[in-house]
DNA sequence: GACCTAGCATTAGCCGGCTAACTATTATTC
DNA sequence: GAATAATAGTTAGCCGGCTAATGCTAGGTC
C-alpha cells in the first residue's frame, strides 16, 4: 500500500505546483513521518516541541512555553493536559504568583529525552536525505525568508521598507 | 501585537534551525495567512482545495475528492459537510452506483472561483515576494525533493528491493 | 441464488490549531 | 485603599487531520 501524504490541487507533476501548494504538501508529509516516529515511544506529532523545551529548562511557566511554541494559551492548555494525563508532565500553580502554571517534567518525561533525539535526528536525515549540505543550508535560508514574509502581518510598510525589501 | 506564527523548538535565529523544525513553522505562517484571507469569502483554510477540483469538474465523486486531495475519506466526508452546510455544494447519491456520492458546486460555490483565485494569487505573491524567480523555482525543485525523501516509506532498502518497489 | 470480496461512505473518538468569552490573580493608578 | 488595567489559564466550540470500526452496495464465484 503506497502511502500518500499531502493536500494538493495540483496535477500529477509536483515540479510545477505552487510554492503555496508544495508547503502544505510537504508538510503533511514530514509531520505524518514525524508521527508514524514518535508513536515508538508513545507521542503524538507535536508533543516532542513540549519536551525539548522542558528537558533545557524544566519548570517552565505555561505562559512561557505558549510563547517559545509559538501557539496560543487554548493549544497549549490541551496539549499539556494530554501529556500530564499520559503522565510525562507534571503541572501545579506557582507559590509565588497564584496566576502562572509551573510546567515540569516527570521521570517518564526525562526518559524520553534520548530516544526522542534519537528519533529526531533520524527524521532530519531522511527530510534531508536527498539534498547536498549546499542544498540544506540553501533550503534553510529559503524557508526562512518565506517565513519573514509570510508573518510580514500584510503591507510592506513605508517607502523606504519597500526599497530596502526590493534591495536585498 | 505581532502576530507570531509557528511551532519551533529552536533558538531565535531562525536560520539555523533544523529543516525539521521550519517546515512546521513555515507551514503554519502559510496557513495562517491563507485562513486569514479566505476568511474575507466564508471559507476556512483548507476547502479552497476542495472547490478548486470542483471548478475543474463539478459533479465529482467524494472518493476521487478524496484521492486527489491525497487526504483520508472521514477528513474529506467532514470538510464536504461543512462546505454543504455552508452552501458551497450539494451531494447526492448516485443512481448509477449507489456507493458513491457525487459532489457538486451550487451557485454559491460556483461564484466563489474569481474571488478565491485572485486570493490564491495574493497568497504566492506574499508567499515568494522576498524571492527572485531563480529562487522560486529553486525552492519549489527543493520542497518536491524533500516530498518523495519524506513519502518514500522508509529506507531506500537494497537495490533489488527499489527495483520491485518500482515495479509495482 | 448464496456467498464472499471489494469499494464507498459514515460514525466515534483522538490530536493539534484557532477564536471568543470567561475567571482569577497580580499590578497600577488615582 | 478602591477602582482599573494587565496577565495567566480555562472552557466551549469550530476546523483539518488521523485511525478503527461499522454499514451498505456492487461484483465475482461457485
Amino acid at each position: 500500500m503506497t502511502r500518500s501524504t499531502s493536500t494538493s490541487v495540483d496535477g500529477g507533476g509536483l515540479e510545477d505546483a505552487s510554492i503555496s501548494s508544495l508547503i502544505p504538501t510537504v508538510s503533511k508529509a514530514h509531520r505524518n513521518l514525524a508521527g508514524s516516529l514518535l508513536a515508538e515511544v508513545g507521542l503524538a506529532a507535536g508533543q516532542q516541541f513540549v519536551l525539548m523545551l522542558l528537558w533545557k529548562a524544566s519548570p517552565t511557566s505555561q505562559a512561557d512555553l505558549t510563547k517559545q511554541l509559538m501557539i496560543e494559551p487554548p493549544t497549549a492548555a490541551k496539549m499539556l493536559a494530554r501529556l500530564e494525563k499520559a503522565g510525562f508532565i507534571e503541572r501545579r500553580r506557582s507559590a509565588a504568583d497564584g496566576r502562572v502554571v509551573l510546567v515540569s517534567l516527570t521521570e517518564s518525561g526525562r526518559a524520553l529525552e534520548a530516544p526522542v533525539t534519537s528519533i529526531w535526528t533520524r527524521l532530519e536525515e531522511q527530510t534531508t536525505s536527498d539534498l547536498t549540505p549546499a542544498e540544506q543550508a540553501q533550503l534553510r535560508h529559503l524557508l526562512s525568508r518565506v517565513t519573514r514574509s509570510l508573518t510580514a502581518d500584510g503591507d510592506p510598510g513605508p517607502p523606504e521598507a519597500a526599497a530596502r525589501q526590493a534591495a536585498r
